[in-house]
DNA sequence: ATCCTTTATTGGAACGGTCCAATTAGTATG
DNA sequence: CATACTAATTGGACCGTTCCAATAAAGGAT
């Protein structure tokens, strides 16, 4: 059926009113009569209005939406980070459009490209790969925050994220505690954050006099790559894994099981992000969590604060991990 | 900077020509002349213009925007069929516009709601717990595809699913056919594709004879709830389970692992889905897999079918589910 | 009754595009 | 060198809202 949506002047010529006074008494306005506001309620009611955002964000010039991108949808970590963005978000008023790019530069820049058409008022970027001077040149006129890096610093650009080296180092220390002095590092590739963990390693190994002992194996932020890494980290020797993120410390334990070694009888592992998942009882992984949701809820929180006022100070905000001992890690073998 | 984004008009004064030429040369109509084109692009190019989407739309009544809901984010399940949605959908100049209800017909009802107000032209339920009438009532007046279930059918509405009953049966066989018979089902709660599951279950049990070992267990879809439904199973001294879906049956296996027994040698375990972590080695999940990102696309192709001819027949799409067979499954015990 | 306030209602311009019909410029034809 | 086309360009209406300035209606005070 629906030939045409009803628009506000059927709405109108229905109740026998002028469409200024359904547009007043449908936005709430208090100086429209008792009896007109009901008439016109009835009227709309009946028809099925629905009014059309479009036309709304052309005369009032805002869309009230939000342009997400998400960096892929995979990771458990960027759903949840996501989730949290939505949530706080709702609460506002505002909507969020989606986007992913895929770890594709080029993709993620056409993606952005589209949600401006849609005028969104701001851009959250749950992680991104962006050259810094696309993401500036973004960031300059269009309100924006990342979450999860903030490498890249732009005026007008708040980035929220968690302190990568200090949880590094959380995670050393833990191991150090338990007696463990050959820790390896598998890294997540080439990319900021898992360099920033890693210099976290590094630092902590140091400062544990550990400096000698220091091993960074190549890896990714896949479960088959860490598997990989895991397999090259063996030849050290170690007694004890730090792995970039959960997904790829799952991968490290598959490879650590297949080799016929224990953990954490034999090998302690160690995560990072504090996904979900990693709580589930058959993995029951030790990891560094971020406070997902809540990074996605902040996040948010800047962008509305940035959007009712578009040249408050860029903020870096910092919410800090936290050490989750779970089943993974363990007492260092006495003797080895 | 930015005070505001230029506009066509912009553009065409400064390349010193007509909105409407400029609105023909950026459509890439072929009556602009050459000359005219060049100019009017380095215009747009200096000036940084971008149309606006929501004028445009208004105007062409069309928006390009098809809108998403989205179950859980939490269940990978739904994120890799929204990838396939994703990619499809791209390639045919459409955008999507993502909300979630997290499993709360109220919210899901308002993001709805949201949606219909950008004027989506199409709306994909990445599964819903939508009652029917509102569920038929939206699907009379936007085109719409139900991803994940098909029990419910309305006019003008496109379904595409795995065919659950068939897909329990696979299981069934696969368990029957290593030598098991005391196999219970791990409910997935009250739901329709939990319900399509037990009965695809009963009926394979049935047809091998095993009719009087029926044992249906209420679980739901987490990985806690299927660990509490795992111990709950135990008392039925089974030599298998069969979980509704993978994410419980990762809670089954820690149960079943707790209780001291092994899987697969004391009890198998398969799941279904098939989401992408049950192929990580650590966990290595025997389950009926959908082709989830094909789900995706198949849904957005009947969208955009259905966009284009509105009153095309409802199709309902049955994609199968197939066995991959890893390693939590295995041999009955011979002696037990 | 008249004038002044309030209160309620309305017409119309604007928002930024698209597209159709009309106009102008340019070119070939007889 | 008109004439008839074709090609290129333009003005303006329209899409569905909001919002402001203007108008109408309803009381109140004198």
């Amino acid at each position: 059926m629906s030939t045409t949506r009803p628009t506000i002047h059927d709405v109108a010529s229905r109740a026998g009113m002028s469409k200024s006074l359904v547009s007043l008494a449908l936005s709430g306005s208090p100086k429209v009569s008792e009896r007109s506001r009901l008439l016109i309620e009835k009227a709309a009611a009946e028809l099925g209005y629905r009014p059309n955002a479009a036309a709304r964000s052309l005369s009032v010039r805002r869309s009230r939406t939000i342009g997400v991108l998400i960096l892929d949808l995979h990771n458990p970590v960027f759903a949840e980070i996501l989730d949290g963005v939505q949530t706080e978000v709702r609460q506002h008023g505002f909507s969020t459009m989606l986007v992913t790019g895929g770890e594709n530069p080029t993709l993620e820049q056409a993606e952005i490209e589209t949600l401006r058409e849609f005028q969104v008022e701001g851009l959250i970027l749950i992680s991104h790969r962006l050259p810094t001077d696309v993401l500036r040149s973004i960031a300059a006129d269009v309100p924006t925050v990342v979450v999860t890096r903030d490498d890249i610093v732009a005026p007008g650009m708040d980035t929220v994220s968690n302190d990568d080296v200090a949880g590094a180092r959380l995670a050393i220390d833990h191991l150090v505690g338990l007696g463990h002095a050959r820790i390896v590092y598998l890294s997540g590739g080439d990319n900021p954050v898992s360099h920033l963990r890693a210099t976290g390693y590094a630092a902590a190994m140091t400062a544990h006099g550990l400096a000698e002992l220091i091993r960074i194996v190549p890896g990714g932020l896949t479960d088959a790559i860490g598997y990989r890494a895991a397999e090259a980290a063996l030849q050290f020797n170690p007694t004890a894994l730090f792995v970039a993120n959960d997904i790829a410390a799952f991968g490290a334990i598959a490879a650590i099981e297949n080799a016929n070694l224990r953990v954490p009888e034999d090998i302690s592992v160690i995560g990072y992000d504090g996904i979900r998942i990693g709580g589930m009882r058959r993995v029951n992984l030790t990891t560094i969590a971020q406070p997902l949701a809540e990074l996605g809820r902040r996040a948010a929180q800047h962008m509305l604060r940035r959007i009712s006022d578009r040249d408050s100070p860029a903020q870096h905000e910092n919410v800090s991990a936290s050490l989750v001992i779970r089943g993974t890690t363990g007492p260092v073998k006495s003797t080895n």
